[in-house]
DNA sequence: TGTACTACCTAACGTTCGTTAGGCAAAGGA
DNA sequence: TCCTTTGCCTAACGAACGTTAGGTAGTACA
């Protein structure tokens, strides 16, 4: 606890880009040992074991997603803008937890069953808030489509991807990524 | 060889079952055997060794999308309609090809250096026909976007999500879904 | 009927895996 | 100055891994 941030803190920071980069499967105690720089026994006195690692990311980003949605719930507008904003938010969460995001994406199925349907709830619950905005969308003569689930899910999938080309050090900032791909998903390709 | 379908070809469909639910790394040879219903080791009488398999599956594909690519190279034709004869494309050979698609997207960098930058070679191959139909859409003044990396990677994102939800005994058929994504696509959520 | 081949088996190899036990040296409070 | 705690170590555990060697039935053809 003496240094800047305390060594759990680090262990699960590498462990993210490990598992980002390697997969959770293929990424050993030893290649985490290694890369924090102590060995794989000693990592033992900071964590549980291997799926606490991958279960500590995996809900720290969904409790991160619950945030945004519980706060947009607070908020009335206009279906548009609802899904702007929600966009913005999700893209925020994701730009700021890239190797998350990534793991959060990708290796969440290797969790044990318990905390796996907890997860799965959790996405459940965050699709289901998508839809409703969508839903309200076409209520209110605003949007129009023809399938529900592939709309939300198409639009989830496009926000999701960010985590594979979004460099931070890049030209767009997340806010305007956030603005492109609503815009994009608003209006699509085709010139008005 | 006197079965209906070879060993060969029986073991690598359900390599690619178990690669899908599993993951690579977290399959193992002895899962896989049990699966098809023989010994570990009675593999080795069929496939080389067990990243043989992943780059069979791999390679597959990439190959089916490439063919696509190479036929839509032959016509000239309006950017919009390119774009949506190209999204029909590609989403038959995703509903075709379900689980082969979900390995295709998660597994191939477990691949070896060698044959993972053939992959990825191949892969941004694809990238660029998409960039380039997109490009001459606005060149046409058909298409508007602010950013070309963001469309193209958000609009394979789209397309690439399909096999997560795609139900083939589901009410869409392949055509169906095509339709329904270019228009999300081309028009985004908003009526006019 | 004899022979070659196919398709599978058992057994085992060396390696790596996640994890535990037990110890030791440095640090910090009494 | 003693004692407890902290943070890491070495060593080892049993299990699982990918893969190879060698054998043995059953089949197909001469």
């Amino acid at each position: 606890m003496s240094e800047i941030v305390s060594r759990k803190v680090q262990i699960e920071g590498v462990a993210t880009e490990l598992f980002r980069k390697k997969g959770y499967a293929a990424t050993s105690m030893r290649d985490l040992a290694q890369a924090v720089g102590m060995e794989a026994a000693s990592i033992y006195s900071h964590i549980k074991n291997k799926e606490a690692l991958l279960s500590s990311i995996c809900f720290r980003l969904a409790d991160a997603f619950m945030d945004a949605k519980k706060e947009m719930e607070l908020q009335t507008m206009p279906a548009p803008l609802l899904l702007q904003k929600a966009i913005e938010a999700h893209v925020r969460v994701i730009t700021n937890n890239l190797d998350a995001s990534a793991v959060f994406l990708h290796e969440w199925r290797h969790l044990s069953p318990e905390p796996l349907a907890e997860f799965i709830a959790l996405r459940k619950a965050y699709e289901n808030y998508l839809i409703r905005i969508i839903h309200q969308g076409k209520e209110e003569g605003k949007f129009q489509f023809e399938d529900e689930k592939i709309a939300v899910l198409s639009l989830l999938s496009g926000l999701n991807w960010i985590y594979d080309w979004y460099k931070p050090e890049g030209k767009l900032s997340p806010e305007q990524v956030a603005q492109n791909l609503s815009n994009l998903l608003l209006n699509g390709l085709t010139k008005k």
